[in-house]
DNA sequence: TCATATT
């Protein structure tokens, strides 16, 4: 045989790692994930039943989710139990589909971007059939012949595709391109008709923003408490359910490389990478396994996922700020020293020590409200105050926030740290 | 000089 081995491409079974995801429907409610995971194996290879209940009730909402070992065994299911079996208790029989979503997946579709205007199909073969199997191959163009920078391009396998974007992704620079490649998993059709929405909101939202007349959700929308599971690359998908809200009004999705780092443009752009490259940006390129993070990024448009300090903290002053970087630190002082603050209620709610943070640059429309949201997921929030001006009432863009415990504080401190336009500081962190 | 674009 040729030298080395081909990937495990072995007859048919696993495509290792490529569950897949089943909706069903018709589930009568009372039943539970142990019975229709016992009922469902009888027709094929199931891993996993996840009933999907009401948010608010945590009751079932008479479908569920499987999740099958491979393709085949999906279909297994799907051709044996759709429309083909009435379980006790439905009204009819049930429905057995892929997950929304899935299908896409399945087809292990790639965007390539960065690709020189003068590409031609074969030079991208040529590179990304070393990876794979290519499937097919689609370079976006214009008016004329010239690509628009961009293709798509669908491998056999998901490891395949794992693996040339891995090897590919801002590392390769196609002959006469001074800018590495982007490659990334394509959108599926839910990214693309979020994105697309976001597209039209933030150009609408151009208008004179006059007067504050939609509600700032700019960390409102942050998705609570954890970083999201970045891919290395790639937007992050707009469309996380539920957490998106109204678009941002300042801080927009522009790409404005000189102050704000998304993901995609951190990965390729020479400004910014130095930044990402003093090892501070969280990666897991290898780390997909057989996952479902389908959409599972945050749907911050404009505050992006935290990216440590460098080397630590600052050592220069806090009140900083150069270009609307904001700062955290920490403050043992008294909450209401200032007579500038809002205080629409006189409650002294200072945390304990440790526990008081001082914010900077908080983004203008904020108030105390969408202050404390945006901090509320790091811990037990007693206040969140911004400063506003005593004349006009406009706001000051800094204030505290007072948490409950010393540790709930620094968790603050770690995952707001970097994010975007806010960076976080602290001076118990600093000294030890 | 917004040039990184999404079938």
């Amino acid at each position: 045989m040729a030298e080395g081995q081909k990937p495990p491409n072995t007859d048919s079974t696993s495509s290792s790692g490529d569950s897949v995801k089943l909706f069903v429907g018709q589930v009568p409610k009372h039943m539970t994930e142990a019975q229709l995971l016992s009922m469902f194996k009888e027709f094929a290879l199931v891993d996993e039943v996840n009933i999907i209940k009401d948010k608010a009730t945590r009751t079932s909402r008479g479908c569920c989710f499987l999740i099958c070992p491979s393709r085949q065994e999906a279909d297994k299911a799907v051709s044996a139990c759709h429309n083909k079996k009435t379980l006790h208790g439905a009204s009819s029989p049930l429905q057995v589909k892929y997950a929304d979503g899935e299908l896409e997946r399945l087809e292990h579709k790639l965007f390539i971007g960065m690709l020189p205007k003068n590409v031609i199909d074969a030079e991208v073969s040529a590179l990304f059939s070393k990876y794979g199997n290519i499937k097919d191959l689609q370079i976006l163009r214009g008016s004329q012949q010239t690509s628009k920078g961009c293709a798509f391009l669908k491998y056999e396998t998901k490891e395949q595709a794992l693996s040339a974007l891995e090897a590919i992704n801002g590392k390769y620079k196609m002959e006469g391109s001074s800018v590495p490649l982007v490659v990334k998993w394509a959108d599926t059709e839910k990214e693309r008709n979020a994105r697309r929405a976001q597209k039209a909101q933030s150009q609408a939202s151009n208008v004179t923003n006059t007067d504050s007349t939609h509600q700032p959700s700019l960390f409102g929308a942050l998705p609570m408490g954890y970083i999201p599971p970045y891919n290395g690359f790639g937007y992050q998908a707009p469309g996380t359910y539920g957490l998106m809200q109204y678009p941002l009004s300042s801080m927009q999705n522009h790409p404005d490389f000189h102050n704000v780092i998304t993901p995609a443009q951190g990965n390729a752009y020479r400004g910014i990478t130095p930044n990402l490259a003093t090892g501070m940006a969280p990666r897991n390129f290898g780390s997909m396994q057989s996952s479902y993070m389908g959409s599972a990024y945050p749907a911050v448009p404009g505050l992006q996922y935290p990216i440590a300090y460098p080397g630590g903290l600052m050592n220069h002053r806090p009140l900083v700020g150069s270009h609307g970087s904001a700062q955290l630190a920490m403050a043992n002082s008294n909450p209401t020293t200032s007579s500038s603050a809002t205080t629409s209620s006189a409650v002294q709610t200072e945390g304990p020590p440790g526990a008081n943070l001082f914010i900077y640059h908080i983004p203008q429309e904020f108030g105390d409200q969408e202050l404390a949201n945006a901090f509320q997921a790091f811990g037990g929030v007693l206040s969140a105050k911004v400063f506003v001006d005593k004349a006009t009432g406009v706001s000051k863009c800094f204030g505290f926030v007072s948490y409950d415990s010393p540790k709930a504080a620094q968790t603050a401190i770690s995952m707001m740290n970097g994010c975007q336009h806010v960076s976080v500081w602290s001076d118990a962190y600093q000294v030890d």
